[in-house]
DNA sequence: TTGTAGGCGTTATCAT
DNA sequence: ATGATAACGCCTACAA
C-alpha cells in the first residue's frame, strides 16, 4: 500500500530488477532467512533503500496464513476500564510483535457476536471484554472464533484462556474494613444488573454475610456511570446505613459530589468505598478509600494466555486477579 | 482464518465444490454482484451456509488492494485525550466499514516514525494524533504514508488533512471570564514544553495581554498530569496571582486537590480554571470552571476528512473546532 | 448467466 | 547459494 514515486506501489519484483536477483533472494534477504552471500546480500539492501521499498503486509499474511493482529473486542471505548485493558493488551502484544485491532460494540449485546466473528476473520486472535451477549452466543463465538480469550466473564468452558478481576475477593476486603471501623448496616449501590462483574460482587456480599450474621447490607440498584452515583444519594442515604459500596469508584465520586451538595458528612456521617481505583480516585475530596484493581493487568495476562495458546503450548486454567485495599480519607468509625 | 470441523480453514473452492459452480459464481454471490440464477445462488447460500464459509479478508484485501482498515497512531493510551480521540475514529470509521488498528508509541518520539510507516503497510489510511516527533520526521512520515490525517498539531503543510482544536481561543475565553471577575494578575500553569498544544495556550495568552495591557500573567512549567498538578501548588501560589490556569483538567483538579489539603479556599482566595471539560470537572468540589472540548469529535472529523481524501474528493483545508466556556464553582470574584 | 484464466505480492519447495 | 515455480484465497476481465 506504500507507493513509490510513479504512485504504483513498489514490489519485490522491482526489487528484484534493481537488484539483478531473483524474487527468492530478495525476500530471503527481508527476513534473514537463510545464507546469502554477503555481496548479493548488500546489493539487494541498496536497490531496498533506492527504492523504498516495503513488503505488502497483505501479501504475507496471505503467504503465511497469519497476521499477526490480534482483535479486541470492547462493550464501550468510552469506559475507563476498557481503556485498560485495551492499552495492556497493545502493549503486551506489541513485545510479541502482535498489533491490535480494536472494535467497540457500544454496549449493543446483539452486535457482538457477529463482530466478533467479523473481527476474527482479519485476525489471528480474538480478546473478548467483558462480553453482554448470552451464554448461548458466547459458545457459539469461542467455538467459531478461537483462539479466543475472555476477560472479567466468568464462564464454565475450560478449554478457553480466561482472565477476571475477583471482585467477590474485592467486596470481602471492603466489607471486613467497614466492619472492622464498627459499621453493621452497609448498602450496596449496585451496577448494571447484566453485568458479570455486577453479579460477583453480591456473591462478595452473599459471603460477608455468612461470615457475619449480624450484618445489614441493603442492595439497591444504581448504575456504573459518575451521573448514576450522583443521582443515587436520595436512595443511599434512604436505606439509613452508616456506609456504602459503590460499584466502582466512578458511581463513589459521583456520589460523594453530591453528597458533599446536600451536606452529607463524609466520613462523619456516611463512610463511602468505592472499587477500581481509578487514578481520582486519590484526588477527590476526600480521597476514596477503594481497592486497587490491576486494570491494565487484565490486559497484559490476557494476552499472555491467548500467546501461549497461538503457540500451541496448551490452554492456561482460569486466572483470577486480586485486588488490594486502600484505605484513604472516605472511611471512618460509625458515628455514635 | 476460520476454519471448518475439519480444521483446514474452508476456501471459496470448497464452496463451489459443493454447489457445483464455479470459484467465480460463489465471488458473485458473496458480493452480490451481478445477476446470477435465484436458483443457483440459493445453491450457493446453502452451500455457504452448510460449510460456515467465511471469505478470507487477507485475500480480499490483496486481490482488492485495500483492506478497509485505518491505523490510529496515539502518544499513550492512558491518556483521556486519545482514547476519547481514538472511539471518535473508531465510531466514524466504522460507519463507513472501516476498522481500526490502534498503536500506541508511549511517548518516545523515536518509536513515532518507524511506527507510523510500519503500520500503515497494513492498512489503508492513517491517522496521526499529536505527534510528537520533530518537522523533518513529520514530513517524511505524511510523504511516505500518505492518506494521513494529523490531529492537534498545527502544520504548514497545505494538502494533508488536518483538525486541531483551537486552543488559543479556548485559552482567550478562560482569561475574559476570569478578567471579568476582576483577576488582573493570573498565572498559567504550562504543559508539556514539546507539546503543540501548549505552544497554542501559549499564543492565547499573547493575544489576552495585546488586548488588555494592564494584565499580568506569569508562567511556570508544570505538567500535564494530576499529579503534576498537585506538585504545583507550592510554585503557583509564590506568584501571588489570584487565578490560575491549567494547562488541562488533569492538572487543574490535581492542584485542587492539593489546595484543599493546604486549605487555600477555592474561589475565595483563588480561582482555578482548566481546559478539556472531562467527565470528572464536574464532579470535583468544587466543581471545576473549563472550556469544553470535542474531543470525540476530533476523531470523528479526522475520520471524515481523511475518508474524504480517500475518495479522491481532494484535500479539505485545516478544521479548527472551537470550545465553549463552561462556567462552574471554581472561579468568583477576585479577593478585595 | 456462467466458466476460464490471470493477477494481487509474498513465501516456500525444489532443482540446480 | 540461487533461481524457477507453485502455492496462499480471492476477484474480475474476458470468453463462451
Amino acid at each position: 500500500m506504500v507507493s513509490g514515486d510513479a504512485g504504483r506501489p513498489v514490489t519485490i519484483d522491482d526489487v528484484a530488477t534493481q537488484a539483478q536477483v531473483s524474487r527468492a533472494t530478495v525476500s530471503r534477504v527481508m527476513n534473514g532467512l537463510a545464507t546469502v552471500d554477503p555481496a548479493i546480500a548488500e546489493r539487494v539492501r541498496r536497490a531496498v533503500e533506492l527504492l523504498q521499498y516495503r513488503p505488502s503486509e497483505t501479501a504475507r499474511s496471505l503467504s503465511l496464513g497469519r497476521t499477526n493482529t490480534v482483535a479486541v473486542l470492547v462493550p464501550d471505548l468510552a469506559n475507563p476500564m476498557f481503556q485498560s485493558i485495551l492499552r495492556g493488551v497493545t502493549r503486551a502484544a506489541a513485545e510479541d510483535g502482535f498489533r491490535v485491532l480494536v472494535g467497540d460494540t457500544q454496549e449493543t449485546p446483539d452486535a457482538e457476536r457477529d463482530a466478533a466473528i467479523q473481527a476474527r476473520r482479519r485476525c489471528d486472535a480474538l480478546v473478548l471484554c467483558a462480553p453482554r451477549m448470552g451464554e448461548t452466543d458466547l459458545e457459539a463465538v469461542l467455538a467459531a472464533a478461537s483462539p479466543v480469550a475472555v476477560v472479567n466473564r466468568g464462564i464454565e468452558a475450560g478449554a478457553v484462556p480466561q482472565v477476571s478481576m475477583d471482585y467477590e475477593q474485592a467486596i470481602g476486603l471492603l466489607v471486613e474494613h467497614l466492619v472492622g471501623l464498627g459499621h453493621r448496616h452497609l448498602v450496596y449501590a449496585g451496577g448494571p444488573p447484566t453485568s458479570a462483574s455486577n453479579r460477583l460482587r453480591g456473591l462478595g456480599l452473599d459471603a460477608a454475610l455468612a461470615r457475619r450474621p449480624d450484618l445489614r447490607i441493603d442492595r439497591v440498584s444504581v448504575g456504573s456511570t459518575l451521573e448514576d452515583g450522583f443521582a443515587s444519594a436520595a436512595q443511599v442515604l434512604g436505606t439509613g446505613a452508616s456506609a456504602v459500596l459503590a460499584f466502582n469508584d466512578l458511581v463513589a465520586l459521583g456520589l460523594l459530589s453530591r453528597l458533599r451538595e446536600l451536606d452529607v458528612a463524609v466520613p462523619e456521617r456516611l463512610s463511602v468505598v468505592g472499587v477500581d481505583d481509578i487514578p481520582f480516585a486519590r484526588f477527590s475530596t476526600p480521597a476514596l478509600t477503594t481497592v486497587h484493581v490491576p486494570q491494565e493487568a487484565l490486559g497484559v495476562q490476557a494476552w499472555r494466555q491467548l500467546h501461549q495458546v497461538m503457540r500451541g503450548d496448551g490452554a492456561p486454567g482460569p486466572l483470577w486477579l486480586e485486588g488490594s485495599l486502600e484505605v484513604r480519607a472516605s472511611t471512618g468509625p460509625v458515628p455514635a
